[in-house]
DNA sequence: CTCCTTTTTAAAGTATACCTTAATAATTAT
DNA sequence: ATAATTATTAAGGTATACTTTAAAAAGGAG
């Protein structure tokens, strides 16, 4: 297993989550590089059990499992930095990226346990491993672009949180566009209902969406 | 920058450290390939200013620096797996081996910051950002005479020294005497917190004693 | 100063993961 | 249904870091 096939696996993985067409065109796309390379890699990948390729291409099961298995790591060291190493919710993704290969699985334990089994990432994602019966189907206004539209359909209980969101006047059902995102602290500017409202980075995790 | 020539860089610093004579041979068992595989590699490593060659192969000014960051990143995350995940001594190298890589300086620092800016590492090897007046060599147990006490304060990273060490329980900042020396076959028995422990020959030079 | 061993270089080949260019296949639009 | 667009495959090439085999160069022993 080498680090390429690792990224190949969980931009399946990620494209499939957010309902896109999953074929070579796409994969290439998201990975930077020609359709030409990534059928190639994906051939390759056929062969070695990992994904299936009909119309969409999907995961097997023993690929799934190698996917969960690297997201796990990426979203485990993501919560060391942030929390222990005090990164930015910025850029933590690059760093993790590159922990997340050169991790063994006593190191992934050892560090799950050191974090107390935390349940998801800083930026909302499960962790497999510690949420036995979640899926990973819930997509939350962190996942939202520039463009996206969305509609909002859950919010976690917090009060603090319904007050914010009872003061800036958004609602559960409100449709909105994305219409910027600010790298610097994540946070986004929507538009719902011809207004404009910001949602901090620190809301965006707790606004579940459908798009 | 890749991690092979990082690895090269290593060894050179590792061999020169223990007076042996750097040549591409001697590189080449080290790393566990061909003669001619290192005899190549130190040809790019020359052509990048990082190497001179004569005799022996020595680092440049800019090959040290690059040399001491490497192991500074692998330092600090031995030290990290150790204090932190409790990683036991035998197996911490090969792990922090796979992150020095894949470690930016920006997490090098803040690693080195949550650590509290260790100087040394728990095999007893300095960490240079943090001890600038220290230098990198000390006396072996092979330096010993009978009654001579001391303190194991390094031990080479190899894993089956490490093994041992750990199955005869002993470990870094232990003090102990010279209570034998077996001019036969060069071995020394020591004595440690009341107990008797027989050190063999090669594992004497492998052993950093401060007396 | 040869002989012999060790060391280095040269030549040609392997695997991985890319690339470009060009041809074929499959959609989508008119 | 045909044209246009998009997707996939095929063919040949690049770079890195190895490999083997063989030749050349350098060192050490008698």
């Amino acid at each position: 297993m080498t680090n390429n096939r690792e990224d190949y696996l969980k931009i399946i993985y990620k494209l499939s989550q957010k309902n896109k067409v999953v074929n070579s065109s796409n994969i290439a796309k998201a990975l930077n590089v020609t359709p030409t390379s990534s059928s190639e890699m994906l051939k390759k990948l056929r062969n070695e059990g990992l994904v299936n390729q009909d119309k969409n291409i999907t995961l097997t099961d023993k690929g799934l499992e190698m996917t969960q298995d690297i997201l796990t790591k990426h979203r485990l060291w993501e919560t060391f930095l942030i929390q222990y190493l005090g990164f930015s919710w910025s850029e933590v993704d690059e760093q993790a990226e590159l922990l997340e290969h050169a991790t063994s699985d006593k190191l992934k334990e050892r560090l799950n346990e050191f974090l107390n089994f935390p349940k998801h990432c800083p930026h909302g994602s499960i962790i497999f491993e510690n949420t036995k019966n979640e899926i990973d189907t819930t997509k939350t206004a962190l996942d939202l672009e520039v463009g996206d539209s969305a509609k909002l359909i859950k919010v976690s209980q917090d009060k603090d949180l319904l007050l914010y969101l009872d003061s800036i006047n958004l609602k559960l059902n409100d449709d909105f566009v994305v219409v910027n995102k600010n790298n610097f602290d994540g946070s986004l500017s929507i538009k719902v209902n011809g207004e404009i409202k910001e949602l901090s980075f620190k809301a965006l995790k707790e606004l579940v969406i459908l798009t």
